[in-house]
DNA sequence: TGACTTTATAGCACTCGATGCCAAAATGGA
DNA sequence: TCCATTTTGGCATCGAGTGCTATAAAGTCA
């Protein structure tokens, strides 16, 4: 096996720390927010992969040197501040009551995650369509999941007993997983306009073990597309 | 939106397709195989990304541009001739009977697409191992398995009415997905030894909606590692 | 045997993402 | 003003991936 994570092509991992203002040196010239304002516009308008990084900081008014110093990638952009989120389902799970059943104790955390304001849903619709359906994207999801997953697992494993890494919590996990995903995949490609809905219904499916019954009333109430605004 | 596969960085999609001598031309100098038994022996000692394409073409005794005539990238070398277990796949799921539980099917589905011989285990170890665990790789699955998906999403939508692209069809698939490669990761990374059994329990879990007691029963039996050979 | 067709190959140039390295710019403090 | 600190930009470099083209190897047909 070996790897997992090398140097690779000369690459020491830890990369300089995103430009902070510590109030002494020069400042930033800019802000992540700033940069992925700029560069959602070019994907929007142009498509994630024909949009260069040269465009995308030549619009951000930096070199394309400095924008690898606020964003490890390209493709990180579209995720914004993601990791913040994982905090956040961490802090649910494990402060859920422990009599409450382990999968309602999932989809309710998920779903709170997951609450946004109306302000947010426009860019995130346009984050998560590009993240379902742009190749490199949805490549990349996988990576940026594991965390989810793993702390998903973690939950789990506490529950259940044994380690995260056992069959039981990874196959728990990564079912949340994907379920969660399809939900916001269904979501952003205009299957509904009611994103926490959306989420809760998939989660009460998984918990149902998929029940053929259920999964058929559901779809056969046809409420797709988003109401006329 | 847009995008979603563009001509990108100049691609045309279509690539020439792999040689297949078709007993005409110039004869290939090379098959897949012979490629993809280098190019493994070379991931398993130096790792992934610290083989370059030129090494694994020297290995292989072509060069560089033929490499990308066989595999299409570096990454599709993992996965080996996984498209044809799509195939089977397609005709498990839609050779079941209709009377037989959707879950049933597909957990029968899965397990049976997924026996190998004794001989191709090894090297179905290392592979598995690598997509599990080597970020390029693990970020490139999600690609190879949304067409995975796209399967166990249609034969759900033809039990349960509706798109295939609906709200069930597109949970229970990607949460399938999901299960299946919890198995393959736990197998891969050596918590057993019975790829089979570790899939068919992963979906026993799934289609019990993770029913909290069963999963502390099979995490407490600790029959991890592989028996002494 | 010699054209002709077909198929596979090698080599080159080029784009783009990503990273290391270093000098220059900007800012606050002594 | 000099200095430490921090950000920035430019340059070089690597590696994946692709288009293009000339060439090599094979079969076919006269």
């Amino acid at each position: 096996m070996t790897d997992a994570n090398p140097a690779g092509a000369g690459g020491t991992g830890v990369v300089d720390s995103p430009p902070t203002s510590a109030s002494r040196g020069r400042r930033p010239s800019t802000t992540r927010e700033q940069i992925a304002r700029q560069a959602l516009d070019l994907f929007d308008r142009d498509g994630f992969d024909a949009t260069t990084v040269d465009r995308i900081a030549t619009a951000a008014g930096i070199s394309r040197r400095t924008f690898f110093r606020y964003y490890n990638s390209k493709r990180d952009v579209v995720w914004g501040e993601f990791d913040a989120e994982l905090v956040r389902l961490r802090d649910q799970l494990v402060g859920a009551p422990r009599d409450e059943p382990m999968m309602d104790v999932l989809r309710r955390a998920v779903v709170a995650t997951n609450r946004f304001g109306a302000g947010e849903l426009d860019e995130l619709r346009i984050r998560m369509g590009l993240i379902s359906t742009v190749p490199a994207l949805v490549a990349h999801s996988a990576v940026r999941y594991a965390e989810w997953c793993e702390v998903v697992a973690d939950f789990v494993a506490g529950r259940i007993g044994g380690p995260p890494g056992g069959l039981g919590p990874q196959t728990v996990a990564r079912a949340a997983l994907g379920t969660a995903m399809a939900a916001f995949a269904c979501w952003a490609n205009h299957d509904t306009d009611d994103l926490t809905g959306e989420v809760d219904e998939a989660f009460r499916l998984l918990g149902d073990g998929f029940d053929e019954d259920r999964l058929r009333i559901w779809a056969s109430q046809d409420r797709s597309r988003i109401p006329a605004t």
